[in-house]
RNA sequence: GGGCGAUUAGCUCAGUUGGUAGAGCAACUCGUUUACACCGAGAAGGUCGGGGGUUCGAGUCCCUCAUCGCCCACCA
């Protein structure tokens, strides 16, 4: 007869176990795949978007963390070699910018003041020093990563693969330099992608102005100083008689200027009054109208937000004072007609907030729609992209966002890479005059100069499936691990991530980084409120892991928490699950203790064989389940199977026929078999109680819970 | 301006291919001499946003309207 071990005769404490079975599952080795003993399914792979190495766990990452757990787990036990590769996000921008802040607070100096190679370690100081801040949370809730592996998006490694790509696409004419309209953010000092801009609403003036003949609307006076072209649409009648090119001398802001009539289809007639002027520097859209006329390019704007000396009286003064004053003047002239409220749109840098002033600047670009022979045939960045979603080499669930997908790849632009910040992958091109030289390594001789700039930080991510695996090296890794089977992400981050991924990979080794794509959604508080530092509504996932223990935590994530929705997440659900698996702590004691005098497992009863079916049966169904990544589903049919039907159901009976004897070896039997595979099935969503319970139940040759056959 | 999603019990949400409406929380009644009160038993609660259609049959498919939310877009 076997004794119930004291530790069960109490309450479940997570905080008692969780420390040491993570040490116990890190010791043993089995995070990592070469050590695994059962692999007959080959290789399954899932990389870790890696979190900002900056950062601390939030509530995001724990749904991330868990969702991606629970399959890695699942995975690993039914017998595949399943590799989870975890890293760190250097975050070039954000992480820049919080350094900044630091030594402009602590030390009350500016990055210039220490100089570029001074400040890059200083940041890489204080990288290096929070790094293990995250890495140790993901530990805590329960992450079973391959910790030998850890990769950093701008280490050693990820460096040269960066190099080698930028010489890559060089050399096959896909980056190219040039003097483009970009979105320059005159807040953070540097140029961001089309992806970073955020569009806000704001509330403004729009004012018509008298020029020559005709009534102008704008929303930004501070930009007409130079504008010396009025464009309208050729088929407008009010404006018939005048023509295309035609010029004619108008009173100004600062005085007479030449003006030349531009008449283009883009204009819409139903818009103000259907005439406008136009600054080529300093908006996309006139840009692209000078462009085709050929028409002269002049800057009003300088890259702090200042205006430049063609303002005349209003040079160096900040845009926003000057829109005012400018007005006032005009007004003064007699050339204001009119002024009514307006609602549009700014952009804005959705990194540092600033407003976006669009400026002409010679920049870095991936051009998506050049054309060019990969791997033998013709085709551009934009065709790989699309084709690998189209013909479902890559398939994203939910698939609504497939469309979504399509929708931008359709509206892309070139993508700006090169940034003017000093964190960051920096460019591997030099110059020395005229000359320009791009490699992996610098070029030999004297008076080569490095550009200044570095890459945006996505493009070192989209490389992530396979910088971490060794690229441009042909490991064994590489070879073994690539492509990866699941990407899982927020959906926030589609754009800027997930199809930059795909891109690289496609490009590069012509194989998809990924065959899906799981998109989670945003966890919102229990009234569906974003969570927010300023709304004081964040649940921080390590407060409720302590307080509920991880495994409530995970469960309250997983359940009813379908792909691309969002979670509304209240303390209450993470009781809930706190509740759950309390019962499963009581509910083993009990089974142990009914179970103590049984030597030997009986065969089962005819009755007790149908309920053993029916959990078969429950199990499959979550297999499934759990295999279409249909998490939300398998966790709750696991919950309801084990509380709903097995304790309240089958253990109720079956106490009952232990106590009278009827057919009492096959009821212990079926109550230890239930409990011994459900403690398997409960693992990869609770891997910490059911591991603890484990010990207690397994068979004196079971390996750990952890890698027990699913 | 385009696209997408949501609308199911008081609250938060499930409901995989159309086949007699589900869970958690809250509220109600009862129960504490033996697994668990972090519990059990029981009862209550929904014309599945409105309207129309397809079907033997619709929460599920189609159309339409309404409200809320998200994404995309260079109307000055």
């Amino acid at each position: 007869m076997k004794q119930v071990p004291e530790q069960l005769l109490k309450p479940y404490n997570s905080q008692e176990v969780e420390t040491s079975l993570y040490s116990m599952w890190e010791d043993s080795g089995y995070f990592n795949p070469d050590n695994l003993k059962r692999t007959e399914k080959g290789p399954y792979t899932i990389i870790l978007p890696p979190p900002n190495a900056t950062g601390v766990l939030h509530s995001g990452h724990a749904v991330m963390l868990a969702i991606q757990d629970a399959i890695i787990r699942f995975k690993r036990m039914q017998g595949y070699k399943t590799l989870w590769l975890p890293g760190t996000d250097h975050a070039a921008i954000a992480t820049q910018s919080v350094v900044e802040k630091k030594l402009q607070k602590e030390e009350g100096k500016s990055r210039h003041d220490y100089g570029r190679e001074e400040f890059l370690k200083r940041v890489n100081d204080f990288v290096v020093a929070s790094q293990n801040t995250i890495i140790s949370q993901c530990k805590s809730v329960g992450s079973s990563l391959d910790w030998s592996r850890l990769a950093f998006t701008i280490d050693e490694e990820r460096n040269l693969a960066v190099r080698t790509m930028f010489k890559k696409m060089y050399d096959d004419g896909l980056i190219i330099q040039g003097n483009r309209i970009v979105n320059w953010d005159p807040k953070g000092q540097t140029v961001i992608s089309d992806d970073e801009v955020e569009y806000v609403e704001e509330k403004t003036k729009f004012y018509y102005f008298k020029y020559g003949p005709f009534t102008i609307g704008t929303a930004r006076p501070e930009t007409k100083f130079g504008d010396k072209y009025v464009v309208m649409h050729p088929e407008d009648a009010r404006y018939k008689e005048y023509e295309h090119g035609q010029k004619l001398t108008v009173e100004w802001i600062n005085g007479p200027i030449e003006a030349t009539i531009i008449k283009d289809a883009s204009i819409d007639m139903e818009f103000g009054t259907g005439v406008m002027t136009i600054t080529p520097w300093h908006s996309m859209v006139d840009f692209e109208l000078a462009q085709k006329y050929k028409l002269d390019f002049e800057q009003i704007i300088d890259k702090y937000g200042k205006l430049l000396p063609v303002a005349g009286e209003f040079a160096g003064m900040k845009i926003k004072d000057a829109r005012e004053k400018i007005v006032e003047k005009l007004q003064a002239k007699g050339l204001v007609e009119k002024i009514e409220d307006y609602t549009h749109n700014i952009a804005t840098a959705s990194r540092s907030g600033g407003i976006i002033e669009p400026q002409i600047m010679k920049q870095w670009f991936v051009a998506v729609d050049k054309e060019f022979t990969h791997f033998g045939t013709i085709t551009t960045l934009k065709q790989l992209m699309k084709k690998a979603v189209e013909f479902q080499s890559v398939t994203i669930l939910p698939d609504r966002f497939e469309k979504v997908y399509f929708h931008w790849i359709d509206n892309l632009h070139d993508w700006c890479i090169s940034r003017q910040i000093w964190y960051g992958h920096r460019i591997p091109v030099w110059y020395k005059g005229n000359e320009i030289y791009c490699d992996i390594n610098p070029p030999q001789g004297e008076g080569w100069v490095q550009d200044e700039d570095t890459l945006d930080t996505w493009f070192s991510s989209g490389m992530w499936t396979f910088s971490t695996l060794g690229w441009p090296e042909k490991t064994q890794d590489l070879a073994t691990f690539h492509p990866t089977d699941l990407l899982e992400t927020g959906h926030d981050i589609l754009f800027f991530w997930v199809a930059r991924m795909i891109m690289m990979s496609t490009y590069a080794l012509n194989q998809v980084p990924f065959k899906s794509v799981y998109l989670h959604g945003l966890v919102r508080d229990a009234q569906g409120r974003k969570m927010s530092k300023s709304l004081g509504n964040t649940l921080d996932p390590r407060d409720l892991s302590a307080k509920y223990g991880t495994d409530a935590l995970r469960m309250a994530l997983l359940v009813g928490n379908g792909p691309g929705n969002d979670l509304k997440l209240g303390e209450d659900k993470v009781k809930a699950y706190k509740n759950f698996a309390n019962k499963i702590w009581n509910a083993s004691r009990f089974v142990l203790e009914k179970t103590a005098d049984l030597t030997s497992p009986a065969s089962l009863s005819q009755e007790d064989q149908a309920l053993y079916d029916a959990w078969k049966a429950t199990k499959e169904d979550i297999t499934g389940d759990i295999e279409h990544y249909r998490l939300h589903l398998a966790s709750e049919k696991l919950y309801n199977y084990f509380w709903k039907t097995f304790c309240d159901v089958i253990i109720e009976s079956h106490k009952v026929r232990i106590a009278n004897n009827t057919d009492k070896e096959s009821a212990q039997t079926l109550l230890l078999t239930l409990l011994r595979e459900q403690l398997i099935a409960l693992h990869p969503f609770m891997p910490f109680i059911t591991e603890e319970l484990w010990k207690y139940v397994k068979n004196s040759d079971d390996d750990l819970l952890i890698v027990s056959a699913w």
